[in-house]
DNA sequence: TCGTGATATTGCAATATTACGATGATAAAT
DNA sequence: ATTTATCATCGTAATATTGCAATATCACGA
């Protein structure tokens, strides 16, 4: 026991458990929304700006990364993110369409 | 360590976690999707429908219930779940805003 | 009253997540 | 070449979550 049972639900119910496990911590809130108030390129202020450790922080981006949400490169040794808006805009699809199903069948 | 350190965000940006740790399950997806795909009352077919034991069942929906979205009333034995669209329609407000805000400010 | 069915709670084991220091890799600057 | 800055990864400790069996509680009917 102790690991959630993926398996027993269909594919639709897990994307959206999955896309919402993303925001689901308030560090990588915070880092999609420092972002994506950036002007381009930033590096990591994040961790000045938020105030975890360096590790942690990038191990929350790549959470936010592994989910497609990010597109980042190199410049230097500075690593530049940016919001990849196509695969955003999917999870705000999905999401928002979850709830509109739900409200709408709802007795 | 371990812990999340929830006091270094700001109201909003925990707001917007805490509601997405509501989704971030699939067991709590299916349920709501569950509930509101019903007529009026239901009580434990979820623990059929979904396969985790009662318990389980139970306790994903007093965080579920925690949070405000269901209204609940027994009758007789029996308790009759329905999602609370009030409260739900915050959720979707807020979330969606989220999303709209970080995309529009986006580089 | 007793038994039965429905739900909630408790206690515990398994697993996952969060956080950080240490280390490694790479690129610029000195 | 050496140092410095930046970021990723590894190892590990602390904490949280998930899931279930066992138990408790409560409502109903016999």
């Amino acid at each position: 026991m102790g690991a959630t049972k993926r398996f027993i639900y269909n594919q639709s119910i897990n994307e959206v458990a999955n896309i919402a496990k993303v925001f689901a911590h308030p560090a990588r809130v915070a880092i999609l929304k420092y972002i994506s108030e950036q002007e381009g390129c930033i590096n990591n202020d994040l961790v000045d700006e938020i105030g975890l450790s360096q590790a942690t922080i990038s191990q929350h981006l790549s959470v936010i990364g592994d989910a497609g949400l990010l597109k980042g490169r190199f410049e230097g040794n500075k690593k530049c993110y940016c919001i990849n808006i196509e695969r955003f805009e999917e999870f705000q699809i999905l999401l928002n369409s979850f709830f509109i199903k739900t409200k709408t069948n709802c007795c």
